[in-house]
Order: structure tokens, then C-alpha cells, then sequence
DNA sequence: GTTGAGCGTT
């Protein structure tokens, strides 16, 4: 490519300063388009979560905005972007729409937002030997403030390899739930303690996009959506099939999309709430209008490397939990007692799909009657084991029309799609694949526990 | 001095 493009330099591609803040240590050069602008997609690989830009104006000392239109950024001046340090723009923590800022509805919101978006404490399992609450402070640090650490140890004082932190925000928390971590060579398991019990899922964090266009790619959703708040997960189904779902960091916002139309590529769909449509006649999953999409194409197995070993009998807990966005604090939806299928779905919607059946008997129709037998005292996911190579069994692609997991190709090979890249430092992005379509891939490296004795 | 699934009173 030759082109020599709007650009204004000259250079082929100007690179621009951005930062989180105004410390410009930390400062990450970003590359424009060749037309001057800044592609929101660009920033967001190198700063997830960002919604826009903005700078300090030299002269007039205020801060300003950066124009966004059509998932573009567009330099301050016809002279271009200059020398300036652009500061990225972060969705609020409580974000909400405007058109909700009635002062009554507001109010309540904020106090349920605060409820529901509680920090807990994490569990550290597996730190090395050598962890120290200074080490581990810093290496979570790459997440949010960390308010707390707590390395366990015993009456000896030595340090029993495990150990509590806390962030200072949800966010930060979920950010740090959602990897996995390499700490000194060794894979640490962060989860919500057991002792947090009780959680049940509150708002699905997914939505359902309507009337894709074949067009529409992953990147192109992540990239519209972005701007309501931070986006973790896409999923366009391919071959096209005219819909997809996009995961959002905070259910809220998931929700207050649901029911809207938006216009992306010059094309209008319909965002919906991804639960499957309640049959009052039949709650079977086969039957259901899209319920099976939610198995198929999701990332198999959860965040503890998509080790499921459940062999039928999977159950609904902690460790499961803390990964779809569901508060352990918080009380009890409204919704609570809904049927196992629907927290199936509720779960799938939080964007684990696929990991509530396993490789056993627990196809998704296994659910209509009633949870597993075993109750929540099976310690699921604990295994080495992947799906395998095949993926779940042939069952579960009965499916009229649907591809499921074998069909189409995708997710069926365990976890090592769970963001292999890292989060805010710069050296990756959640999908650290590419092409947004980590929730599609998924021949993973098998799950957290690749640990080797340490010497 | 060793170890590697777990669940916090230091």
C-alpha cells in the first residue's frame, strides 16, 4: 500500500501520544489512519475499555474532547494531531444513560448499581513461594488500585501458597476475574471465595444484536458498542447468520441497550436481551428460537482453563459464578427462583455458555428437569481436562440448524482462548487472537494449572 | 531446607 492518503504529515502513518492520564510515563504511540484519523479500535487494543480521547488544551489549560464519529477519532485541528498527550476516556463505573437521569430513577439506580457492583475479596490460589504482599500488590495493580493483600501463612509463618486481595472498584475486579495470571512463571488461579455463597446471577452482561449485516464483523460490533461501555466479549456466528451477541463488562449497560436500535454500518439492528424466548408450551432447549445459539460457539470451558471435568454433573458455583459478572454481595434478583433452564440461560447470557453442560450427560436438555442431582457440593473444574479435541458430545448438536460446537469448528478445544493476552499494559487485549474473535477460537494451551514444581 | 490442592482470625 502506497497510498499516500489525507495524512498530514506526510509520514505514512502519524502516531499519536495517549495515555490513561496525564502522567505521560506510560504513554503508549498509536498509529492513525492514513485520512488523519484515529480508529476507536486502534485505541481500544492498546487501552481496552476506552470510549474516546481527550487532551489539555495548551493554551486555554481546559481539557477537551476528541470528535467520535463512526468508531473514528478525529485530530483536534485541520492541522492535525500535533504533539499533543491525548488522555484515553474510560465509561464512568456508574454509567448510565441519559435520557435515565430522571432524579428518582437516578437516585435508585446509583443505589442499586452500588449494591450490585460490589467489590469482594479474591482468592489467590497457587502464587509462588516467593510472592511477597508487596509482589502481589504490584503485579494486580495492572487491573486498579488494589486495596488489600493477604498472604496466608502458617503458625511458622511460612507461606501456605495462597492469599486474598481486594480492588478498590468492580471494574478492576472483574478486569482481574476475567484473566488469567502468570505470576513469576506460575499460573495463579484468581477467584471468588468460596466462603462468598449465595450468588446467584444478577443481569445478563450479553445482548443479542439483530439484523446483522454479513459485513458486520466482530471488530465492527466491538468497535460501535464500545461507547456504551466497555465491551468483553463478541460473537458473530459464521457462517452469517444475520445476528450476534456482544458482552459488556457491566450488566447495566447490557441492559439499558436491550430494546434499541442502533445503526452500525449504515445498517439498522435490534439489540435485545440474549435469554432465550420463554416457551410457555415446551422449555426444550431444541425448540427454542435461539436458546442452542448460546451453547454453540462460546468459549468452552471457564476461566480455570476450561477444565471441565464434571462428567454430567456439572453444578452451578462459586468458582462459576464470579465469572458472569454476578455480584457475590448482592442480594437475590428479583428474578431469583426462576427455573434451572433459565439460569442456564442466565449464565450462558453472562457469556460462559457451553460451560454449564459437560462432557458427559449434561447436554443442555438434561436441564428441563430440574437442576443435577449432587447439589453444589461437587467440586467441578478443578480437572486438567479440556473438552477434548471433539468437544462436547455429538448430542448436543441436535440442534435443527444450528451448528453446535462440532459443526462449526469453534470453541471446542478448551481454554486457552481466555485471554492470553494481558490486560492494561499494553502487550495485548483481550482477544488476544485477533479479530475479536476470541470467543471463537478456542485451542487453548488447557487450562490454568500448567504449573511445574517450582525448585 | 521439602510442597502445589485449597478457602480467610495473623
Amino acid at each position: 500500500m502506497t497510498s499516500k492518503g489525507g495524512n498530514y504529515n506526510g509520514d505514512l502513518f502519524e502516531y499519536i501520544k495517549v495515555s490513561e492520564d496525564e502522567d505521560d510515563s506510560n504513554a503508549v504511540e498509536i498509529p492513525c489512519e492514513l485520512d488523519g484519523t484515529l480508529l476507536l479500535s486502534t485505541l481500544v487494543a492498546q487501552f481496552p475499555g476506552a470510549c474516546g480521547l481527550k487532551y489539555r488544551h495548551p493554551d486555554s489549560k481546559s481539557i477537551r474532547g476528541i470528535r467520535l464519529s463512526d468508531g473514528k477519532l478525529h485530530p483536534p485541528s485541520e492541522a492535525g494531531w500535533g504533539k499533543h498527550l491525548y488522555i484515553c476516556v474510560f465509561p464512568k463505573e456508574n454509567k448510565r444513560k441519559m435520557e435515565d437521569v430522571s432524579p428518582e430513577n437516578s437516585a435508585a439506580k446509583t443505589k442499586r448499581l452500588e449494591k450490585k457492583l460490589t467489590c469482594s475479596d479474591l482468592i489467590c490460589l497457587g502464587l509462588p513461594w516467593k510472592s511477597t504482599e508487596e509482589s502481589i500488590k504490584q503485579y494486580f495493580e495492572q487491573f486498579g488500585e488494589v486495596v488489600m493483600v493477604q498472604l496466608k501463612r502458617d503458625k511458622n509463618g511460612s507461606f501456605k501458597g495462597f492469599g486474598f486481595i481486594r480492588f478498590a472498584t468492580y471494574a478492576s475486579q472483574m478486569r482481574a476475574l476475567a484473566q488469567r495470571h502468570n505470576i513469576d512463571g506460575r499460573w495463579v488461579d484468581v477467584r471468588i471465595p468460596n466462603s462468598k455463597e449465595g450468588v446467584v446471577p444478577q443481569m445478563p452482561c450479553k445482548v443479542f444484536v439483530g439484523r446483522c449485516t454479513e459485513d458486520m464483523t466482530a471488530d465492527d460490533l466491538r468497535e460501535y458498542f464500545s461507547k456504551f461501555g466497555e465491551v468483553t466479549d463478541v460473537f458473530v456466528p459464521r457462517p452469517f447468520r444475520a445476528f450476534g451477541f456482544v458482552t459488556f463488562l457491566d450488566p447495566e449497560v447490557a441492559q439499558s441497550l436491550c430494546g434499541e436500535d442502533h445503526v452500525i454500518k449504515g445498517a439498522s439492528v435490534s439489540v435485545s436481551s440474549a435469554a432465550p424466548k420463554i416457551k410457555t408450551k415446551s422449555q426444550n432447549w431444541k425448540d427454542d428460537s435461539y436458546g442452542p445459539n448460546n451453547w454453540e460457539g462460546n468459549r468452552s470451558g471457564g476461566p480455570s482453563g476450561g477444565s471441565s471435568n464434571n462428567g454430567g454433573n456439572s453444578n452451578i458455583d462459586s468458582l462459576n459464578m464470579q465469572n458472569l459478572g454476578i455480584n457475590p454481595n448482592g442480594g437475590p434478583p428479583a428474578n431469583f427462583n426462576l427455573p434451572i433452564s433459565l439460569v442456564a440461560a442466565a449464565l450462558n447470557q453472562a457469556g460462559w455458555g457451553g460451560f454449564l453442560g459437560g462432557p458427559g450427560n449434561s447436554g443442555p436438555n438434561n436441564w428441563q428437569g430440574g437442576p443435577p442431582q449432587g447439589g453444589n457440593s461437587g467440586k467441578n473444574w478443578n480437572g486438567n481436562q479440556n473438552w477434548g479435541q471433539n468437544g462436547p458430545p455429538q448430542s448436543w448438536n441436535q440442534g435443527g440448524g444450528n451448528q453446535g460446537w462440532n459443526g462449526s469448528g469453534k470453541g471446542g478445544n478448551g481454554g486457552g482462548n481466555w485471554n492470553q493476552g494481558s490486560w492494561p499494559n499494553g502487550q495485548g487485549n483481550w482477544n488476544g487472537n485477533g479479530s475479536g474473535g476470541g470467543s471463537s477460537s478456542g485451542s487453548g494451551s488447557g487450562g490454568w494449572n500448567n504449573n511445574k514444581p517450582q525448585t
